[in-house]
DNA sequence: CTGAAAGCGCTTACAG
DNA sequence: CTGAAAGCGCTTACAG
């Protein structure tokens, strides 16, 4: 059997759902984007034309004539694996939508992060994003500014009031865990740091501790844990806590990473979660659902991060082309709390 | 201070380059796609200007003259996430070089599975990756190959022979691992198998036992225990084998999430790793690196295998347009053994 | 409010 | 081997 000539794969144009419309694609393209400008007759067939042709518009063709194809540099350091693939598939999903290109790179010491930079400037990238920890060094924030080339900042706990940025409110994302523990009946509560050096480490620290007080409820200093944000420090800081006697009754962890260790620690010593013991996380990565019982977590909207963060750089780029400054942003995206298994009241 | 107009952040384009060297935009396109039939001194002076402006192709205006920008869909389900997120972060990748867009669906049952093919094609895909497990479904495949769309599959043990297929040699990693264990000098060692309906589960199985064999070795059927490649079923999998006694030397479990599984009951029995137990995963996923100790596994590359699996479709598109029939491809990936701290040699 | 013209950056034929 | 012309799909000015 010859192949046959397939002519059916070639794509709808706009200027099919224009002839289809009997309007001219100048105005198919106005209702397409939106643009109000169009009476609403011709606005209704056009969008009929749409659904019925199935038309999408081709990426290419429009980035090619709007943004002129924007280049997005990634600048990262010290992968916490799951939250940075997260981050990035949200940053890839959006250019992808809006025909940007992206380039990540990845430093770790402070010789290679210049270099980094460098090399985005040489690739001509025209903004940065760039993810914790880094959205936090005042070295990388600074470097980037002199190039002049506009900067997101994603997750920092305490972002640069000149630089543009994007997150979650970590305090009061803590703030609502702490109380739901404690709305759990719990007032025993052991909590694990993450990286002191990190400002949203900071922030949900103070956070537990406002909380607790707050409920008229002392924190001995051994009920606080130091924690590194790694699996490894998990290990410890659970033990340690474990120990106690009285025990707490539950276990508060600045991340998700350090809270699947001390549940290997809970499971090690025999206590069963959440029946003897409950232990929550934050940030919501794919381990807490990977884990049983699957961990209760505040929730980070880390993939939707990624994308907004996308259209802020992108927003910047086209003003500055137009040769206006930039207005500097703080977005703050909505976390969550994800109630699952491993929470429940004490004992 | 007024905002000043910069007039810098134009890119360079193909035109500047091809003027710089002194040669028409043609020739400067031969020379960056490495088309032969260009004289080396041509080359050599666009080559250098290439170089000397920093240029950087656009790919918005190249994907419009090529592939006429590709739509490509995933249809997945049951996304282990780790391994799910790299294969996207690939695709992704990809995509966005050659300007494609993408299109992902999820489906669960096999009712949804129809919507979800239906809502692709709707979408106007050009051709669908089918990710694990669905990669193994004549039901998905089937209704992929009514529509007479290309289909890659990804990570199939058995991939149809009739549909293009990209993945790693499972039987051979499991081979290359089992021989490792053999190699540290562990005899007793226990396996812990994955979704006994996913074919790479039986390949990897079925290569342990030849390799036990192989070496002169029984198996005894307790020594074997059945998972589901989830973190629980490895939890209940490797308790059952170490009560058993003797007790194996060495785990090998057939992916990350059940070995890191092993490794909590490990912990939890005072079992040190790896110097009273040796634990062993396969894939690679980020959980790997989160654990403590690093897990000691078969890499597979899964962001490449993303990439690469959106350069198969696009060539079975590219060949459709030209009215040629598509010659199916197998794609076999390396695997490689990533020796971390989780294995050693028997007590 | 609507449309005819031009062009974003690149490459596919088609000539030489 | 090299290049002048045309066009991929879309939208930005510019006219009406």
């Amino acid at each position: 059997m010859p192949p046959r000539r397939r002519k059916s794969s070639t794509a709808i144009t706009i200027l099919d759902v224009a002839r289809h419309a009997g309007v001219s694609p100048m105005t198919a393209s106005r209702v397409i984007n939106g643009n109000p400008r169009v009476t609403p007759a011709l606005r209704d067939r056009v969008q009929a034309s749409v659904r019925e042709l199935g038309y999408r518009p081709n990426l290419a063709g429009r980035s090619l004539r709007t943004t002129g194809t924007a280049r997005i540099g990634v600048l990262y350091s010290n992968p916490s694996a799951a939250y940075l693939n997260e981050l990035v598939l949200g940053i890839l999903e959006q250019s992808s939508l809006t025909g940007a290109q992206v380039q990540i790179e990845k430093c770790s010491g402070i010789r290679s992060q210049r270099t980094a930079t460098q090399r985005l400037v040489e690739a001509g990238v025209d903004g940065i994003i760039v993810p914790p920890p880094l959205c936090d060094s005042a070295q990388a924030i600074g470097e980037i500014g002199e190039r002049r080339l506009p900067i997101v900042a994603v997750a920092s706990g305490a972002p640069h009031p000149a630089v543009t940025s994007i997150g979650i409110d970590d305090y009061q994302g803590a703030v609502t865990m702490t109380r739901f523990l404690l709305g759990l009946g719990h007032r025993r509560i052991g909590f694990i740091a993450g990286d002191p050096s990190h400002t949203p480490a900071q922030l949900r620290t103070a956070a537990f501790r406002d909380t607790m007080a707050e409920a008229g409820l002392e924190v001995p200093p051994e009920h606080v844990a130091g924690g590194l944000f790694t699996y490894r420090s998990g290990l410890a800081a659970a033990e340690k806590l474990l120990r106690l006697d009285p025990r707490p009754t539950a276990i508060f962890c600045s991340n998700d990473d350090m809270a699947a260790a001390a549940m290997a620690i809970a499971h090690g010593m025999g206590l069963h979660v959440p029946t003897q013991l409950t232990i929550v996380g934050f940030d919501d990565t794919p381990m807490a659902t990977t884990l049983w019982p699957e961990l209760t977590t505040i929730r980070q909207p880390v993939r939707a991060m990624g994308r907004d963060a996308v259209t802020l750089v992108l927003e910047q780029v086209r003003e500055r082309r137009n040769g206006r400054a930039a207005a500097v942003k703080h977005q703050t995206m909505k976390f969550t709390l994800v109630k699952r298994e491993s929470s429940g009241p004490p004992p």
